[in-house]
DNA sequence: CATATGATTCCA
DNA sequence: GGAATCATATGA
């Protein structure tokens, strides 16, 4: 699509839209901005190429602690769950499969284990409009977000952060993705999409109805 | 230490 | 339907 933004205007949302509990973040988060800066090549490129790339988030689901069988934190503090029980606001990278590394906002409080899971965004500015951003593997390979991610502050203008949306956009909601082993938890209806948008991952995805009033 | 598997994607 | 590919979790 790439319409014209000013990176400029493009201002990180504060902590306190993250202090909620996933459900709500994750439905507040589709048609939000995600910003990132490309990885810096050390100093040498430091004030030249610095494009930052910006895409629009059109898919997510939540993710919400120890109880949710579906959620890392089932298994409790680990060293791996270590950015999920923490601070919000930050960001929860992991590696799936062996091969994807998938990019997550920890929401709600320190210590809860909630986290929203961004599966699929559209590109606005620095992304070819042919770029595959549909699915959590591939929309991360695009923008470059790695392992080495993890725990990074989504709040405090470093190399990523998230930006208010600039219109609502019509919401769908459904089943979570891949979650099959999570027994009942796996027929939540917590994941939420772009009705509209062509970058969802899986398109036409069976939507439950009217998107449904958050309770917590 | 050994083993099973996953918040995926791609190919046959 | 099955492979690729490995960090994490779990149990011996």
């Amino acid at each position: 699509m790439n319409r014209a933004v000013e990176p400029e205007a493009l201002a990180p949302l504060p902590r306190a839209y993250f202090q909620r509990d996933a459900l709500v973040v994750a439905r507040a988060l589709v048609g939000t901005r995600l910003v990132v800066m490309p990885p810096s090549n050390g100093p040498a490129d430091r004030g030249r190429g610095s494009v930052p790339r910006v895409a629009r988030i059109v898919e997510t689901e939540a993710y919400r602690g120890p109880r949710d069988l579906a959620c890392h934190a089932r298994v409790g503090l680990t060293k791996r769950t270590r950015t999920l029980y923490g601070p919000p606001g930050h960001a929860y990278v992991f590696l799936i499969y062996g091969m994807y590394d998938c990019f997550n906002v920890v929401s709600f409080a320190e210590g809860k284990g909630h986290a929203v899971l961004v599966r699929a965004v559209e590109p606005v500015v620095g992304l070819p409009d042919a770029t595959s951003t549909a699915g959590p593997g591939r929309l991360t390979r695009a923008l470059e977000i790695t392992r080495a991610d993890d725990a990074v502050d989504l709040v405090s203008g470093g190399r990523i952060f998230i930006a208010a949306r600039d219109r609502r956009p019509r919401i769908a909601v459904s089943a979570r993705v891949g979650v099959a082993y999570a027994g009942a938890w796996a027929d939540r209806p917590w994941r939420f999409f772009d009705r509209d948008s062509a970058h969802v991952s899986r398109p036409p995805a069976r939507s439950i109805g009217r998107p449904t009033a958050v309770r917590a």
